[in-house]
DNA sequence: CAATGATTTGCAAATATTTTCAATACTTGC
DNA sequence: GCAAGTATTGAAAATATTTGCAAATCATTG
């Protein structure tokens, strides 16, 4: 049971000649049993792949939809799976096909932050030859350098489109707006700036402002803070630029502490990508792209259909 | 149930999801029997792809040593199958691992014919980049243009790596030597022999001169004839060169109205690529490789091992 | 070298999947 | 618009696969 190449040699009657696992101890005068686990361990053991044709017709009408709806230069959608992970797969296939579009090799990708752009990284094919650099567009967070911070999704995105990781060594969030000109005006910053105004295309994710966001999960607002900016209006966080339902930024006590590649800027590059699934991101996605944050959309199908209801 | 959305639905909740049947039946509200149906037919229609690792160690082992033992630049073995048409696409796949390797973007490719040849071509992955044209490297056979048959077999592979496909119109038997002279120095065929005199990769298979071999069932050659070649000592037939079982050509009476790639200007090809597998291919196989015909062998276990023995 | 524990195996029971069959819905030709 | 034929479906029977469990095997250690 532990010999490998016995797995394989059963993974490949099962799977590719559709030989029943009967017909399979048979042949190899084993117990059915023992045929019947080899498969699990070797689909377990992640050796066999398997996929299935994506079903372009009725997702490329949702598509086409969004596209028309919010003026979207492109908008892919992906099957919605019942596990997180498949769904991230799947996003992470379409981008597959998405970044070399977008990125001419020796590029510049910008990309923000959260659990929905880490899982995408690191998901992601690898497309060594289009030797992009990455940059984080916004300062870093929190205490302890998590994967989900823009500095290591940069390192993630880098090393699988085959370029360097630039990092922020900055916080995203100071204490005074004095505190930020400091910041900004340092020797230190200034590249980073120079590097933002070169950008090719920025990956971000959005999210709401209320407990479900990563904001709020790894405890760099609290509960005050985000109940705050609810009552200003806001419904949409994306890199840190606070939007309206409408689409519009949001004036807000935090903006002129934040370190980040702001909204005006943002708008200003040519391929704004926004990957983001899930029911509790519709209102947040779609005031995004009613303030035509973004030119791309890559999201799933059950978030489509709602974004269109 | 003839709705293909669904299927691929049920599909991607099986196979991508491991969802049991029941779990997706009771979801979309269908009987159990619908969707184990569904599954059935999303596999016959190939909406499902499976691949199962490839046992690796195991098989270098092997190709290891038949690099050795018969000095070739390359030996490539794939798992054997119960089906021909999976160890075909085992095979195919593995050359197009191996062609970018061997034909440089704009070379030209010799093709043979034969079953094998015409198999490994239609299950070829394509390479549209490489440009490669390709030329048969024998004369045409039988009455009617089948697709086992050289120019054809050109077709398909010129089609598959994006090249144009020269065709060679003329017999690959002729009546007479006198004959063969004629057609030879004809002005048709000065472009042909220039094309097989900057071949960079040429690819053949191997033929026993029994009762098995495509040369006979296509009708090509009939009983007597066989047996006459093999009474002078015949073991190895491959694109029309006759060789004994060390692997020496051996003179005949057909050769001299044979208008083929021959023996001298095989061997002047670099890379020549000998796919073939089978049992009873077996000594062909071996003759071919004592001769040193070929650099460069494919073929799947169960033929390396019996070459080994 | 026996005792111990971990791993692997086959049997058989429990599940899961496929197929058969009869009923129903849908086409198509008139 | 209505047969006659064809395709699709679910229930249940027939198969196939997975899993719980105890026996057998194997390596390890005292």
């Amino acid at each position: 049971m532990m010999d490998d190449d016995r797995i394989l040699k059963i993974a490949r009657f099962y799977y590719l000649e559709d030989m029943p696992q009967k017909e399979i101890s048979r042949k190899l005068n084993i117990s059915i049993a023992t045929v019947s686990r080899s498969l699990a361990l070797a689909k377990q053991r992640g050796w066999v792949e398997i996929q299935v044709k994506d079903p372009s017709r009725e997702f490329r009408e949702l598509e086409i939809s969004l596209e028309k709806t919010y003026d979207l230069k492109e908008c892919i959608v992906v099957p919605s799976f019942v596990k997180r992970e498949n769904t991230l797969k799947a996003l992470a296939a379409s981008m597959d096909g998405l970044l070399p579009r977008v990125l001419k090799p020796g590029g510049i990708l910008g990309v923000s932050w959260g659990e929905t752009l880490k899982g995408l990284g690191e998901t992601l094919g690898g497309h060594p030859n289009l030797k992009t650099d990455v940059v984080p567009i916004i300062g870093a967070m929190g205490k302890i350098e998590t994967g989900v911070y823009p500095n290591a999704i940069a390192q993630v995105y880098a090393s699988k489109l085959g370029g360097r990781a630039y990092l922020v060594n900055t916080p995203a969030l100071v204490d005074t707006a004095a505190a930020r000109w400091t910041v900004i005006r340092d020797s230190h910053f200034t590249p980073i700036q120079e590097l933002w105004s070169r950008i090719d295309a920025a990956l971000l994710s959005v999210s709401s402002v209320d407990e479900e966001a990563s904001v709020y999960r790894t405890g760099i607002f609290n509960r005050k803070e985000l109940a705050s900016l609810r009552e200003i209006g806001v419904v949409c966080a994306t890199n840190f630029n606070f939007l309206d339902a409408a689409g519009n930024p949001v004036p807000n006590p935090i903006s002129d502490r934040l370190i980040n590649l702001g909204y005006q800027e943002l708008r200003e590059i040519k391929n704004v990508i926004i990957a983001a699934f899930g029911r509790v991101k519709v209102p947040s996605i779609l005031s995004a792209l009613k303030g035509k944050t973004a030119e791309i959309l890559i999201t799933d199908e059950e978030t489509a259909r709602l974004c269109l209801t």
